[in-house]
DNA sequence: GTTGACTCCGTACTCGGGTACGGGGTCTAG
DNA sequence: CTAGACCCCGTACCCGAGTACGGAGTCAAC
């Protein structure tokens, strides 16, 4: 598992070499590292920072977090470790929370849909159409909407 | 609620005036329409299709799928207003589940962490340090990741 | 000693949903 | 009549996580 050229190590982690370059560029694996000849060559580090970084993506980390992550020590940032996993949680729970609204607000229109004959205009469209209000904060990560610019 | 500007149009809705212009140029809203004077007038037409906008967003669609819903037809087309709803239930629902599994791990990650004692080593980094295996498609919706190139 | 596969590096593009900026025109109140 | 607010239009930029491309250099095998 030493002496990888990118390639090499960039298909034992599954990911492509244009991915782990990108990695280097964002400080995430260190770019300098042993050459041979022209070539740089990865080795167990550089494949398990890859590894570490691929989990704690799939656990919802971005890469800004990931730094984060990669910068504590195993051994005495366990507190700030567990606040990290902790934050994440609550984060993921809200969104969860959030595509169960829309869940139950579109499953709501479906079984009103299937309830009602056929003359009727389309509840659904219909409700779209004449929504009540359109609350405040509707998209994205809650940034702020000016409707005229307020300086 | 007739010759409104865009920019009381905007307000109106809750919206700012360049989400409006962006509206018209993806053409979810048709840019022709009545002038007065120089300036472009805006009614209940184009406040309703707004209104429309941006309710079907808190749902969950896309603009693209917007365009979609606004092409049909209250009487007509309440079979297919149907299939979109379920079809982004679907969708939602396979959301929920990646968060709730990322929850899942991440809360028996701290569970862990918090029943090892001191001095060990912090389990959460070490659970991401010494993954088991990288599953094939950790990133975003579901994209073919090439290791290397496969023409 | 040449072919083909690979690496290095920089830059630019992708997607989605907007936001920001800048120059010029217009409308309205004082 | 002039100031200030607003509109029009085009273009460029933002985020996040990459992907794509192109030219030049290099390495290993035949």
């Amino acid at each position: 598992m030493n002496d990888l050229t990118i390639g090499a190590l960039a298909k034992s982690a599954g990911v492509g070499v244009e991915t782990v370059r990108y990695y280097q560029r964002r400080g995430l694996i260190p770019a300098n590292g042993a050459q041979k000849g022209a070539f740089r060559v990865y080795g167990n580090h550089e494949f398990a920072r890859l590894r570490f970084i691929r989990r704690a993506q799939t656990l919802g980390f971005s890469l800004d977090e990931v730094s984060e992550l990669l910068a504590l020590d195993e051994e005495t940032d366990r507190e700030r470790a567990r606040a990290f996993a902790r934050a994440k949680i609550a984060d993921v729970e809200s969104r969860i929370r959030q595509l169960e609204e829309m869940r139950g607000a579109l499953q709501g229109l479906v079984t009103c849909c299937e309830h009602t004959e056929a003359p009727a205009p389309c509840p659904i469209l219909h409700a779209l159409a004449n929504a009540p209000e359109p609350p405040p904060a509707p998209r994205g990560k809650t940034r702020a909407r000016s409707a005229t610019k307020a300086p």
